[in-house]
DNA sequence: CATGAATGAGTGTTCATTCAT
DNA sequence: GATGAATGAACACTCATTCAT
């Protein structure tokens, strides 16, 4: 009971993946040696390799640790919400959350898939598409209500949308200006009703628009 | 003069630098070794030293020439265009077809800042700066229209803009079925109207906008 | 009086000397871990140290079970034989019976007294030399019947005598074209006789010999 | 021309070769280190996998080069040597001479075959076949002249001098009583002559021996 | 007795870098 | 400038052994 209370970042986990994620963010998966997160887990070399076969299992587990808390997190947040944009800018709120905030796992789900061969890529690849369809999802139902303009293609609000959000991982400080709320905010206010003012005036200043083009 | 008609891709430029930039965007900065790089570019390892004194100065190099690229890309392509909201457009599509179609030492600058380290990395951060600016402006121009909504903060847009644009590079192929073009207006027609239709009164208006795909 | 009954083979004996008499001889001592012979065995790594404290003391346990083996191999089998030149001959295929096809314990204390060191070297020597003394016995009982020509040194017979038999295991296999039994016999004639035809008065008297091969 | 003077032990060499050659016969290859042998030959680890690519493929050069002495030293033997049974003597002398006091690299042909795996292991048979049939060629000369029983397997006497000899390595020592030159000639004697007197008393008595086997 | 997680010294191997030629 | 053999520190990983349960 006082365990669902607690954030992802909360709960205490396992030392060994809490110490290669934030590695694996820092440095990459290349740049990380397993004596660095058998130091940082407190454990020697040989002990981790009893744990993780290998390091790209090390690896595989983290992502796969990552994606799950995603889903999770996501599936959380939006439990509560009805209208399907709002839900839409729940997703998008946890996910950053997560992402600039919580967890490294998820970081390195986003950035290391090309550290995985044969095998874990393609599982990765399965899990990564489970994440997506569950965005998919939303996005269907937000088009659903027939208030999203009819002529976006919700894969590519998808990529785009995703993309700026992971993208924060590489700029957002938590000792920065913006907190992760008003970032998610400033996002969603963006993806919904764009940068243009949706005065007539403007409406017609767009139209002028000179098209470089064919 | 005759060098400014080619395209940063069509540039033979130095095989050192191209066989280093594919690789470090194939398999990441740390898993490339010297002796890969050197071989992709068909000379020798020892002869690899001579001109770059180590593998983080190459990866220095090439980072510069990324941002440099990325740059007089952008700035090619506004040359010519004149209203402040097609600028910030050409600048979109400019930035991505770099990315995903024409060179690697620009995707190498963006996702691998975190193999630098110390000096260089300071280097890098005062490079991207400069790039940074270079869309700040573009963004200030636009602002200075009076069409955008006045509640936007640029600098969140930019972040979200360049994000969701970089991002492109995990999940675009040229055999896949968007073209650079139709993704770059795409996200344009994303960022500056949303996702949702306008008021009634401004349907017609809006579908009266020229349309570049079917 | 039962036990006596059963060839080496046919004792059941213990699993973790079954085991590691096996894969010692496939792969040789230093090239097998305590986890392949504990898994071989059925037990777990932890309970193999109970029964040996260390893989080195296993080694000697099953080298000290092969020579004893040995020793009441060519015991049993030269019971009931009284001709001093037949004791040699069923000495020596009672020995390369169970090396080639009963027992791996006798392979492993001929080919693997390097993996020993110090006190345990010393052990297996002393129990070799016993092994060694039952064949030098049967040999000086050859020589005492006269029959043998006086200036074989006897001591180089024993060497090049068991090492023609010992490096049997190196080639011989259950499923080639010789039986145990007939190159036991091969040897042993070539062991007597010699490769060459006696001179012509004594042919008729060798042709006459009972052949055992075709 | 003065290289041709020196025998094999006298040339040089690899000190990598010689050093792991050394080290395989002492300890055995699995047992023996890179380390050991990169301090033995006086360079370093590094160093070492300059040379040879893995241990395996050190092993598999070593052995090549053991085949490959072993052959010449044979051919060397008997060039000048008419009468085959001479020829056999010599090429034994040979033989024993090369493994005993001259050369580990065939002594680890011989013992370490089991360490190689796969193509290496096939290769390895190929090289050891050309050497057997060096041997088979000189036994079928030998049973050529009519002086040999006619009733002796030439395979089987293969195995048996080979093993014979072979096994010398076990316990021969160069500070024991006996020279490489008695071993050999010892070993061709009893090979060619047999252990029993060839009188006419002796072979009546052969006749009466009990046979205990069918 | 038996377990199996943990140990840590040691393994074969890699690799950016050096330097005599 | 260019070469490529050599370097040696560091790498991921192994494994006989230990010990609290």
């Amino acid at each position: 009971m006082t365990k669902s209370l607690l954030g992802p970042a909360e709960t205490p986990g396992d030392p060994v993946l809490e110490a290669s994620g934030r590695l694996f963010r820092q440095k990459g998966f290349a740049a990380t040696t397993v004596r660095e997160i058998a130091a940082a887990a407190g454990i020697l070399p040989g002990s981790l390799h009893y744990r993780f076969a290998s390091k790209e299992e090390l690896l595989l587990a983290l992502m796969d640790r990552g994606i799950e808390r995603a889903v999770s997190a996501v599936r959380v947040a939006i439990a509560d919400v009805r209208d399907p944009l709002d839900r839409v800018r729940a997703a998008l709120r946890a996910h950053l959350r997560l992402l600039v905030r919580e967890d490294d796992s998820i970081y390195v789900s986003l950035y290391e898939g090309h550290s995985l061969s044969g095998a874990a890529r393609d599982h990765m690849v399965r899990l990564r598409d489970r994440y997506d369809a569950l965005w998919d999802g939303l996005l269907h139902e937000a088009a659903g209500t027939g208030r999203l303009r009819p002529d976006v293609d919700l894969r590519l609000v998808r990529f785009f949308l995703l993309g700026g959000v992971n993208w924060t991982a590489q700029w957002f400080s938590t000792r920065g200006p913006y907190s992760v709320e008003h970032v998610a905010e400033a996002y969603a206010d963006m993806l919904f009703h764009g940068l243009l003012q949706p005065v007539k005036a403007q409406v017609l200043a767009l139209d002028s628009r000179g098209r470089t083009r064919s």
